[in-house]
Parts: C-alpha cells; sequence; structure tokens
DNA sequence: GTTTTTTGTAAACGGCTGTTGACTTCTAGC
DNA sequence: GCTAGAAGTCAACAGCCGTTTACAAAAAAC
C-alpha cells in the first residue's frame, strides 16, 4: 500500500495553493461576480462560489461575514453609466450599445446581478437604491429637461431589458455581437431618447 | 379546559372549506402566478403558494405533480401580446403602455414570473422557448420589414425592462400610473420602433 | 528555534426545501 | 344507511442551504 507522507494531505497531486490573502480576496468576489450574474442571488450557493475560487464555503464566510454581505460587496466596487456620461451626446447611444453588445454573453457584470436581485427580500431594497442614486439621478442630471428623470427610466428599462434577455435567460435573439440589427436599433433608439422628448 | 369534539378538528371557528376541485385548483394556479411573479420562481415556496391558497403543500403537489409543472401550468395559459396587434398601427404604442400602466403594482402578470425564471436551470428554457415562440415570432411577423425580429426583440426589451423595474424589485421611478411622463415616454418609444425602423 | 498570528480545511449544526405515503373527512351513488 | 372514491390533512423523508465551531498548516514575529 502507498505510505501516505501526512494524514492532512494525502496527496500532493495539486500544489497546495499559496496563500496570499489580497489575492483570494479579489477571486472569491470575482466568483461570486459571475455566479450572481449567471444564476441570480437566490440560486448562487456559498459553496458554488467557494468551489469557482478554489477554496472552502468557510473561507468565504470568514472574508465576507454573510451571503448578504458578499452580494454587497460585489456590486457596490463599480456601478452606474458614469464612463459614458461624457459632453459627446450625439453618438452615446452607438457607444452603449456597441459597449454591451461587445461584452460576451455570460459574463459577469454588476446590472445582471442587480437584475437577478428582483425579488430576494434581503437584496432587494439595496438593488433598488443602489440603481436609483448611481444611474438614474446622475443620468437624469445628464439628460437634463425635459422629463429628465422618465427619460433616464426609460433608457435604463432599455438597457436592462436588452441585458436580462441577452445574459440572464439567455435567449438567441438576443445573442449577437456589435455589428448585428439589433444592436444598431438599440443604438438609435438609445440616442432617439437622448436627443430630445420623444413626445411634445 | 375546554373539551374538544374531535381530535382531527379540535375547533370550528374556521368552517370546513367546501370541496370543490375545480375551484381549488384554479385558486392554487392564481396564488402561484402572484408568487412566482412577485418573489420569483426561487423565492416562492411550495408551502407559501399552498398557503396563499388555504390548503397544504401535499395537494398541491396532487394537483400537479411538482414545482417546474406548477410554473409551466402558471404560465401557458396565457402569454403573448396578440390583444394589441391588430390594424390600427397608429396607437399601439399608448394601447401597450396604457395596459401596463393601468395594472396595479405586483399583480401577477405572465412577463413578471418568465423574467424571474432567468437564472434557474430547470425552467429557464422553457421561458425562452415560451417568450421566442409566443411574442418575438409573431411580433416579428406583425411588424414586418425591416429588421422585423430586431426591432420586435426591442420591443420585448423595452416593455420586459419597464415591467421588471414597476413589478419585480419594485422601484419607484416606474411606480406611476398611465398618465405619468414615464408613461407617455414609453408610449412614444414603442411607437417609434413600430412605425419604422429607427435607423436607414 | 520557538511562539504567535494568519490562512485554510473538515465536519457538523439547525433550518428550510420539494416531495412522499399513510391517514382522515367529506360527498356522491346505490 | 352504506359504501366507494374523491378531497384534503398530517407527519415525515432525504437533500440542500448558510453558517459555526474546532482544528491543521503555513507564514511571520520574536
Amino acid at each position: 500500500m502507498a505510505q501516505r507522507k501526512s494524514p492532512t494531505r494525502p496527496r500532493s497531486a495539486a500544489p497546495p495553493r499559496p496563500r496570499d490573502a489580497e489575492q483570494t480576496r479579489s477571486e472569491i468576489l470575482q466568483a461570486a461576480r459571475v455566479l450572481f450574474a449567471t444564476r441570480g442571488y437566490a440560486n448562487a450557493g456559498m459553496r458554488e462560489i467557494a468551489a469557482a475560487a478554489g477554496i472552502t464555503p468557510a473561507l468565504v464566510v470568514r472574508y465576507f461575514g454573510s451571503k448578504r454581505d458578499l452580494f454587497v460587496a460585489a456590486i457596490e466596487s463599480d456601478i452606474g453609466l458614469g464612463p459614458f456620461l461624457g459632453p459627446d451626446r450625439a453618438t452615446v447611444g452607438r457607444h452603449i450599445a456597441r459597449y454591451f453588445f461587445s461584452k460576451p454573453v455570460r459574463e459577469a457584470d454588476v446590472l445582471s446581478i442587480l437584475l437577478h436581485a428582483a425579488g430576494q427580500p434581503d437584496v432587494c431594497d439595496l438593488a433598488t437604491e443602489l440603481l436609483t442614486t448611481r444611474v438614474i439621478q446622475p443620468l437624469a442630471r445628464w439628460l437634463g429637461p425635459p422629463r429628465a428623470e422618465a427619460r433616464a427610466a426609460l433608457l435604463l428599462a432599455i438597457i436592462s431589458g436588452t441585458w436580462l434577455f441577452r445574459q440572464a435567460l439567455p435567449m438567441r435573439a438576443f445573442a449577437g455581437g456589435p455589428d448585428t440589427a439589433l444592436a444598431s436599433c438599440m443604438a438609435a433608439q438609445i440616442q432617439h431618447v437622448v436627443d430630445g422628448p420623444p413626445e411634445a
């Protein structure tokens, strides 16, 4: 029988992962973003997240406290349309559409994560607050009158709806790249809302 | 101590529900629609659905077999934009917007249920198939060229995004009635897609 | 070289889940 | 009235969940 050198590490086939707290922490966050985005808050389990990060679920708890706190940490870092809200208003529709349709399907994204928070009692309040203060309000300020808030909300709905069917379900009709007819339709539609009030 | 007349019904304060299989079945379906729509497929439990219908979870299983089959039964009855796809194309945007913004927040709706299917491995295939065959394809036929399918997908995204933020999260910015600025913006936006290709 | 702190694992906890089988209770047919 | 079957309840199952506790190993401090 093969002798085992130590009872706690029976085989050294997998080398012991180098202990680096900072990298482990970021790997947990990355795994959480991917799984929250693709499977939703309820369906992404702690064991699944831990396995994707290559560690043990107990360690996830030790790093982030609880699943809800991990969710908060996964989305509070980067959210918002800030990079698009520059002075060039004439091409913002094309830029946004190109950005979203260039990302590969099923990639982690803050918007997907927030959409999956719908219906989860313990995180949907957080999601609505973040979407209001970090997306709708800055967008409304950038759009300006008339009907700034309504147009901002409509833009959020267009982008989120497209993103939802592309990333979360996902549907084949939304699967193409940035040169599809759908991407250009979306660009024109966004631009139409940005340019002016869609009704007198 | 108060004597109990029978061990199986200790108190007759609540009269025994009249036994009507057909009505019970429809009450289960209604409760399932409401809870699937508001809490999502994963978070709506069988016990919760049964309690909302006034019965026992075992009875739900006996009527519908499993949770997934109940989900199928709850959505397959009514789905589609059929009622709106009439010959009058000039006002369809206003009609759709008025319809959606007239429904009270948190009411059961097939669209909400389908959106909540995102990320659930056992039902999202069914959701994408239903949305494709019952919504996108009829809508594309009704719209006609050019870019029929892309425009249909975009319309689905606009409606679903608005509906998601209004019903599922829900966000205050989407909470108003059919006379709000957002409703009229949405109507104009839908009409813009229906009327013609948003880009040459 | 020894001790302390950090980084990680292993196993278990209570609680909730969908589902099942055995059991009552009401109702319709004879 | 009696009985067969439908309608419904009850208690329990196995399995998964997030979380906790106890412990091992690596790194750092002294």
